[in-house]
DNA sequence: ATGGTAGGGCGCCTA
């Protein structure tokens, strides 16, 4: 049985309703990963997704802010929704798919400007939220699992377009860096991505802030698609779909995609 | 060191 599995910040589920709809029509994975709906689940647009086949729903949402979906064309029960940092945001949602793997849709915090937890309160939180995710995987050890998201941190050189120049920039500090690898150590997470493509640069996001995103392509890869032992080996086929940052009225994010063939 | 662009929802927070 094989499937395909997406992820995607999409910066407002209701603005965007009709870039989701396109993914759905013209690439369709058999589950999508939202983050950033910025929706109460209640006016999430669920019927028009539902006529594309995605019958199947588990959401956290909340007015304005962060908000997570994971919509399926397989059905899902929902199996956890963390409140990590007790910060009372919607960024976790977890669900079992009718085939048995269980996938965990993460929105982690930002982190704010400064990357220095004495001055920057978000910072601090950033790397609790990080420390709290490691200690729940200590302790619920993930088998059969998937863990996507947008987890606001490109670990590796060549996750962002210069590694020198992003070393004191929120997202690729070694010490965020660290608290991410002992979240993914925490699980045996394996990097899907990067286990399928290995070398080179790849990014996820591109600022809207930067003028002429495409040919300056000053990018990162926060947006990671993780799997444990038992199921990465069937992982294949990773890839992030860039052109979708072109689309009109764009998210900031490009959604990443993997196949599992169970 | 600063400001640059977006979304939500209407003054300003967040990314």
């Amino acid at each position: 049985m094989s499937f395909t599995l997406a992820t995607w910040n999409i910066n407002s589920v209701r603005l965007r309703e009709g870039l989701v709809a396109r993914l759905m029509t013209e690439e369709a994975p058999d589950v999508l990963c939202l983050q950033e709906c910025k929706s109460p689940v209640d006016l999430i647009p669920l019927e028009q997704f539902q006529a594309l086949g995605y019958h199947h729903m588990v959401a956290r949402g909340q007015k304005g802010y962060n908000g997570v979906a994971i919509f399926s064309k397989m059905a899902i029960e929902e199996v956890a929704a963390e409140d990590f940092v007790s910060l009372g945001h919607a960024r976790h949602i977890a669900g079992k798919l009718e085939n048995g793997v269980t996938v965990h849709n993460f929105y982690v915090p930002a982190g704010g400007d400064k990357p220095n937890r004495e001055i920057n309160e978000k910072f601090g939180q950033k790397l609790d939220y990080l420390t709290e995710m490691r200690d729940y995987f200590r302790a619920n050890a993930p088998e059969k699992s998937i863990l996507v998201g947008d987890l606001n941190i490109a670990p590796r050189e060549d996750d962002v377009w210069d590694h020198k120049k992003l070393l004191k920039v929120v997202s690729h500090t070694t010490v965020e860096v660290e608290h991410l690898a002992d979240v993914q150590g925490a699980g045996d997470w394996v990097d899907v991505t990067r286990a399928d493509i290995p070398d080179g640069n790849l990014y996820s996001w591109w600022s809207y802030r930067a003028p002429d995103w495409d040919t300056a392509d000053k990018g990162r890869r926060l947006d990671h698609i993780w799997a444990t032992p038992d199921i990465a080996n069937s992982a294949h086929s990773s890839r992030v779909i860039r052109a979708v940052r072109g689309w009109e009225q764009p998210s900031d994010h490009a959604p990443v995609f993997a196949m599992f063939d169970l």
